[in-house]
DNA sequence: AAGTCATATGACTAGCAAGTCATATGACTA
DNA sequence: TAGTCATATGACTTGCTAGTCATATGACTT
């Protein structure tokens, strides 16, 4: 986390560092991001940089811990209390959230997606860690409860398709994500509704 | 390409070098990985590299050229001659042989994710340029001739679903292509089964 | 034996990176 | 006024990188 030295600058100073660091980070991997193009986008000293954080990954995981904040804003009802609505609906929604997040916050959305796409990188066990296993986990849950009710067909096999909602998601949000601004708000209806229903008439009960 | 230089190398020492590159390109983006380390782990001199290859570009693209010729041949008589075959088992066939070829060249398979996992670099565009595209608009031609003999029910999109099988293939081997050893002929077989019904589920005609 | 030519070498250049540290500033305190 | 303390600075160290080049080797030719 920043030292107490970052945070006591004022508020427009701070912003100014954090915009410089998105800037490079939105562009470059962790390994490649450069703290010296970054205090200079920033207008600041080497020393200062130090004095506000310890090294590139603190400064690195900051970032992330904001994304993770806007993120926070996006959650339904649906999806707070998932047991309490229909399973289409709770994965409509949030394909539809990530979709907006992603169209409201396209800088957040580049920075996770360079991170999301190097597994490899020893940052990415730190940051996302078992993150993603939980997330199939309550894939999966939400799977067995939609069979339970009758929504979703028996049939199926719950942790591998589990699994392929997730990565299909991932990809259908990082891949359309792009649209432009004018056709968004239609586009993206109709693109939830091809979707949900390629994974309806996948998984429902018939 | 590399020089003459590297071609009149004794096979042995050739060899020596690929392997060097393929470790150093499995564990490192093209960016990150060096050059140093390749010759080190080779024994041979700098000086020598640079009478091989013109530079790093030139080895991994390379690399990326064994890659290829490897993966030409799976290619199965479904594929080369997908009209005469039906849709399903074109597919079948094609995630198939991605899947036996990442279970039996795991090192390319891992050199060739990193590749495909950073779009945004510069050697991304200069190798797989509009390969993306064109597996998008092969995978519309099979699905419109499997709409036309009657295999795919005629509601879908064609773009956005050629696009969503693409990417949950590409998903599915990279996701699956870890399992072990012993178990791999009958996991296999068994994966393939359950993504072929999450997919004829989807999209096939009732 | 003398000459030629492909190949091999590693010291060297130039550049960029992360992180350190002695020094400076300036506000607030006693 | 003298002292203290948080903050600011950029030259510097260390360590890496890609790529170059003068020099050396040794096989084969004339």
């Amino acid at each position: 986390m920043p030292k107490d030295t970052f945070y006591n600058l004022p508020e427009e100073k701070r912003q100014k560092i954090i915009d410089a660091a998105m800037l490079e980070f939105e562009n470059n991997s962790f390994d490649s991001a450069s703290i010296n193009q970054i205090i200079s986008s920033a207008q600041i000293s080497k020393g200062s940089f130090y004095q506000y954080f310890d090294d590139k990954k603190d400064l690195y995981k900051h970032i992330i811990e904001l994304m993770i904040q806007k993120k926070m804003t996006y959650i339904t009802p649906a999806m707070q209390n998932p047991f309490a609505h229909g399973f289409f609906e709770v994965i409509r929604d949030m394909n539809q959230s990530g979709l907006e997040f992603a169209k409201n916050h396209p800088r957040f959305t580049k920075i996770g997606n360079l991170l999301l796409r190097n597994p490899s990188h020893p940052i990415y066990l730190e940051i996302i860690s078992g993150g993603q296993e939980q997330a199939y986990k309550a894939y999966e849950m939400l799977l067995n409860r939609a069979i339970e009710t009758g929504e979703v067909r028996s049939n199926i096999d719950v942790a591998f398709t589990a699994k392929m909602i997730f990565k299909l998601s991932s990809e259908f949000i990082l891949e359309e994500s792009d649209l432009t601004a004018e056709n968004w708000t239609e586009g993206l209806a109709e693109l939830l509704n091809k979707f949900m229903s390629l994974l309806e008439n996948g998984i429902k009960a018939k």
